[in-house]
DNA sequence: CGTTTGACTACGC
DNA sequence: CGCGTAGCCAAAC
């Protein structure tokens, strides 16, 4: 009847849509779950989307060619464990790109985020345009 | 196979 | 802004 849910093709998906990030740009876990659609098999909310947890789970180990480091916690900080080397990794890579942290580690949504895939990629594959980008106070 | 852990978030105070 | 809580759910243990 019902589908199992199947990681291994969600997992995919997330992959798909990371790697849509652009180069400089950067998204959120939130972000890009917001544009998921639930597993096959699961009875949802309409309105439910992909557990933020499961995309940072994703990106635990993640192929070579998803640009993991784009992606960053709702508010716009690095979320690996301060000052662990995949946490510098992450913010140099940023960087590299001209990414631009302030003074509290903090990337300015207006500046880098990103808006999402173009319609017709998400539409392609059944996605959902993603939810804005929380805006910071005073930047 | 039950329990704990996390690269999450929204919300309350 | 900071801290606590409640949902979350695949993975790891």
């Amino acid at each position: 009847m019902f589908s199992p849910p199947d990681p291994r093709t969600y997992n995919q998906i997330i992959y798909a849509v990371v790697r849509q990030i652009p180069p400089g740009r950067a998204s959120s876990y939130g972000q890009i779950a917001s544009m998921i659609p639930p597993p096959a098999g699961v009875e949802p909310p309409a309105y439910r989307r992909l557990s933020p947890r499961w995309v940072g789970t994703a990106m635990r180990n993640c192929p070579d060619d998803v640009p993991w480091f784009r992606v960053l916690n709702s508010r716009g900080t690095i979320s690996l464990p301060a000052g662990s080397p995949a946490a510098h990794e992450q913010r140099a890579r940023l960087e590299a790109e001209g990414v631009v942290f302030d003074e509290n580690g903090r990337v300015d949504w207006a500046v880098a985020g990103w808006d999402g895939p173009d319609d017709e990629w998400l539409r392609a594959r059944g996605l959902f345009p993603p939810r804005p980008l929380k805006k910071p106070k005073r930047g």
